[in-house]
DNA sequence: GTGTTCCAAGCTGTATACAGCATGTGATGC
DNA sequence: GCATCACATGCTGTATACAGCTTGGAACAC
């Protein structure tokens, strides 16, 4: 598994999601290849599992180019997100272990010194992340894991801009998602996750909103 | 979009989609770029996106194999079908038009007549794929129709072998969640989805044990 | 009969070659 | 100045070559 392919898969994938090709740029395989010091074979065969993952989009002949993200798109993202995420809130309070929502309390508490200005915004998005994921994984179900990685890629370059200054209300937020599974109130911890997620998607939409008009805008 | 890679790419989907690579079975590259009257090269490329939709793995070195669906699986599967499809359920309540309402009823009417003995049961799976991904799609959201095309496929061949002899079942359970629909109850439409979901889980997960117990006890 | 070793056949993973097409540039006509 | 067209460059899509590894089986020892 320490193999090209999957070397340059997770490079390509990094540079994708952190929008190092900007929407739409078409991507030069000759170039990317000997910048990743290997040929076009493996290059082309992570691009393939790129576009099967929705980072990239091919056009024939043309080759391959990198995705847009446009506020719709954030939205039905976010919709997909909270539709996984609540889902698995439900499942996670029927079979998260004492001991594993004890850990994620630990994560929580552990990470609650962190949540403060000054903190890099990869960090904050790091921890947000590795909190949301955490509780999907409490539901037992690799599958809603790797459908919401999917989506965490996707909307991860959006998310660091987003998440600056709203440190407390992420923390806050996430509090009160554990004391709701503490409590194993399903309802409760659907809904919760289901405002965290709304609030994140406005301010993501948002966010692309502002990116677009200043697209248009110019200075 | 006419090239060898998207050519290729669909007609392998189909066959690992109906499990004609058995379970766990290694694919022989050259043999079955041969049968597709291709090189290796497109045919690389088409088995590395089916590896990132989940319908075959790749261990390096050995190459790539077709999944295999235990019931553990199958459960995971449904319970993201039932968190996409519920979730989908809602939005379609507020977005949906009045008219794409109608067309969703025309659908189930027309193919009524066909929910019968006889009619054969890839036949069935269609029409009821078809019921189902018409009322995502009333959800207005592309991903969350992709995400669920993504499980349909994984999915599809228990569904065949699961699917007969639940024709009228099938068929009542699809009018009372148009009925919820056109009634506009969020809350219905859910707990009917749901509900509606479950049990195809339920018949799923049957069927994948009894292949399962087929298996391990020689006749 | 059973377990082990070794080998050959065959397969995978990657690089490279090449035909054909897309694209941008410069020349040309108006 | 502007649009158009032709062309040359460069890129994509596919086939092929080949090194290295995996694997199944034969030979062999016990």
């Amino acid at each position: 598994m320490a193999n090209s392919v999957d070397s340059i898969y997770g490079q390509v994938r990094e540079m994708a999601a952190n929008f190092e090709f900007k929407p739409e740029e078409r991507i030069n395989e000759s170039a990317l290849s000997k910048a990743l010091g290997a040929s076009r074979t493996p290059l082309r065969e992570a691009l393939n599992r790129l576009v099967a993952e929705g980072l990239l989009y091919a056009q024939d002949g043309k080759g391959f180019f990198c995705r847009s993200l446009s506020p719709e798109k954030i939205l039905h993202l976010y919709e997909l997100r909270e539709a996984i995420e609540t889902h698995a809130g439900r499942l996670a309070v029927a079979r998260a272990s004492d001991d594993e929502l004890r850990e994620l309390r630990d994560y929580l508490k552990s990470s609650q010194n962190e949540y403060v200005p000054g903190t890099p915004p990869h960090r904050l998005a790091e921890m947000d992340e590795g909190f949301h994921m955490r509780v999907v994984g409490l539901a037992h179900n690799p599958e809603l894991v790797r459908a919401l990685q999917n989506i965490y890629v996707q909307i991860r370059y959006v998310r660091l801009i987003a998440i600056r200054n709203k440190l407390d209300l992420t923390h806050t937020a996430h509090s009160g998602i554990l004391e709701a599974l503490m409590d194993r109130n399903a309802d409760l911890v659907t809904q919760r996750l289901a405002d965290h997620v709304r609030t994140s998607n406005e301010e993501a939409t948002q966010t692309v909103r502002q990116a677009y008009s200043q697209l248009y805008v110019p200075s």
